[in-house]
DNA sequence: GTGAATTAATCCGCATAGGGGAAAAATTGT
DNA sequence: ACAATTTTTCCCCTATGCGGATTAATTCAC
């Protein structure tokens, strides 16, 4: 357990003014110390340090005031958009998508690749990664030496604590030590992150989960991911490694255990489709869920049954998610989304007709379609909080 | 979140020490010091504290002091096992387990009661429980008011945070109230925990989860249910919702969905024999699984067929959760395990199959056949953290 | 336009916490 | 008896948060 002494009081309380600055707009001290239930005199403190760091700008300009009051007005105080930028990306199998934020989170720039990497040795997934990187961060403007981090999402099963991504389907090898790897290369501070991670802290911030604390997001993509809000902070697993979904266990089939992975990853439902040419170069291209979209809306049959069976498959499993956490909101992302009625419908009814009947209306689904770019916006998130938390000039005692 | 001032800071390293010394027997003010990273200085401190409310104790007797060294001897310091007394109670569908511990958790009196509660009004339970909990208490010789707190272990859906039952085998109503309940009946501060969570934290405090910070815990019981540690706390769902594995959806079945209760809940096993008798009174006796026990030994064909169906359905089972939370161990405890070989090996031969290979070695099953006291003792346990966390006498400020 | 009323933010002094280093305490060895 | 050694406590320092008084910046009333 971490020791308790007043330079962590004053890092929990700071990072307290600095969240809830984040959350609520501009926002005067006076309703800082209401929210946070720290005194006025601590948020003064706290604020003008903040201030002092350029973390906060004072709002002078259109004051929100009410012209009706009287006294001394209130003086908003907002997170300084430039005191920091990050790039956050999302790395697919055959697409990256970059964006750089200011320390807001605000999108400057974006970059979308739709290269594939799938199964490329290391060093070309990281040249084509650095070079991602490097131009979306041309593209706001800037040069590497104005980024303070980057936060890279990957699909897998990925080890934030220590920077290893565990496997990937992008990854021949396991065990990669990718972000020690991109530090090197970008000397700027790497993280990696699960791409279902980053979305989930993407929807606290920015999203659909912006009024809740507690939450579970299911990805719905190449690999299946699940992220875990928790009292709003991202609940990582025992030893710090994400969940994969896919791997669950269905039940038993004729030929031995039946994974979610088999019934509802995108190459389960995709991949019925071999015979058809043109429908394999689509795949191979990355655009295979536009693809078949396109054919079950011209009432694919067999597209249509594996979209069914999907659907079946992942609603068993968010019930039993649900089952275990309770969240009060699921929230569904992920490519496997366009397919469409077919596929969610049989979602929700599978959804309902597993959820035990105690938990019933405990937990709402959502379905969300963001685009890439807010999974990489989610990255970037992931790197502003780790930015957040750290000490910075801290204002030093005695200046 | 908490806002953190001095009083915060003091009780978590206050925590911490106490609970250093009840991990690490009788220790001296350095090795805690050490131990928790707290300088010796404020170790001195805070043990004083303790030492002034009488919750430590200091050891001269028995020095385990190394002869051959010079300089001051150390003064080891322990729990004052009479500190407080708390009782901790096991409440399943057809017996009670009541334990008194003192303040380490050491026990100073069992109780058990093969009762039949299962659907009993609220109030006769409440009977019930009440005149076992003073039973207990009598035979450890002591009174109620000796009596710090009580924490009861149910199965089922049991919502720590605010005391209620929100459904369990036992209670034919949902929702009920049964912490504020037992504390009027008993005037004493009385709690409620799922009974495998209890279990859980018996397991860290005294049993097989000692040496880890992370594990999870499956109890094979009437009810299924599951506990999750977490960086040495237990992990309370989102809500503060317990979880209940029987509800956990393995598939779809010719009649809708197949849960984990109909394959592997005990009436599931042993409800298919109820032709026989003499099986269905043993049943209804509550010695259900011993009986199955000796027809499962007596090579009861339908019997063993069950047992196997049951291990698969929860090897399966412990794979889905292995796939979530990765812990380094698994312990499985409950009355189930008394089915023997035939049950164990199917669950081996299942978890073997259904474990994802990325995650082969990274969990050990662990098979715990600890008597129904050691259920009670985990609620004691819980009872007693409660009563380490809360601020006691503090030795004010100013004396 | 000037002063009263009002509200926001800061300043001052206090209490408590933890940490470092010196001092005291309790031993063993010579 | 005194030196050496190790543990524990004591004294002083700094940082933190808080309550109450003070100052700052407005609006309203006349």
């Amino acid at each position: 357990m971490k020791t308790a002494d007043p330079e962590l009081m004053r890092a929990i309380n700071r990072l307290n003014v600095l969240d809830t600055v984040r959350r609520h707009g501009p926002i005067s001290r006076i309703e800082i110390s209401e929210r946070t239930e720290l005194s006025t005199t601590t948020v003064s403190a706290i604020t003008a340090s903040l201030l002092d760091d350029g973390l906060i700008l004072p709002r002078h300009e259109g004051d929100i005031r009410n012209e009706a009051v009287r006294g001394r007005p209130r003086v908003a105080l907002e997170l300084n958009p430039d005191a920091a930028r990050v790039v956050g990306g999302k790395i697919a199998a055959n697409r990256m998508v970059f964006v750089v934020t200011n320390f807001r989170g605000d999108v400057l720039s974006k970059l979308a690749l739709p290269i594939r990497l799938d199964r490329q040795p290391i060093g070309v997934i990281a040249d084509l990664v650095e070079d991602g990187v490097r131009r979306c961060v041309v593209d706001a403007g800037l040069s590497l030496e104005d980024v303070d981090s980057v936060c890279l999402g990957f699909p897998g099963v990925i080890e934030h604590r220590t920077g290893y991504i565990r496997s990937s389907p992008i990854f021949r090898d396991t065990n990669v030590d990718f972000a020690s790897e991109m530090s090197t290369r970008l000397s700027t501070p790497t993280i990696v992150e699960s791409d279902a991670h980053a979305i989930t802290l993407g929807h606290h911030w920015f999203g659909k989960a912006r009024d809740l604390e507690d939450m579970v997001l299911i990805s719905l993509e190449q690999t299946l991911g699940l992220g875990v809000l928790h009292g709003n902070s991202l609940f990582r697993g025992a030893g710090g490694l994400s969940h994969n979904l896919g791997d669950l266990v269905l039940g038993m089939g004729p030929n031995g255990v039946v994974r979610l992975s088999s019934q509802a990853g995108e190459s389960a439902i995709l991949g019925e489709q071999q015979a058809d040419g043109r429908f394999a170069e689509a795949i191979r291209l990355g655009r295979g869920m536009n693809h078949a979209q396109a054919l079950i809306k011209a009432d694919d049959d067999r597209l249509i049954g594996a979209a069914i069976r999907a659907g079946e498959a992942v609603g068993l499993t968010i019930a039993n998610i649900v089952t275990l956490f309770a969240p009060p909101r699921v929230i569904l992302v992920g490519s496997s989304l366009a397919l469409g009625e077919p596929f969610l419908n049989s979602l929700r009814d599978a959804y309902a007709l597993a959820i035990p009947p105690s938990l019933r209306g405990v937990s709402e689904l959502v379905f969300d379609d963001s685009t890439d770019d807010f999974w990489a916006q989610g990255a970037a998130a992931v790197a502003l909080y780790e930015l957040y938390e750290s000490p910075w000039n801290t204002t030093g005692p005695a200046l």
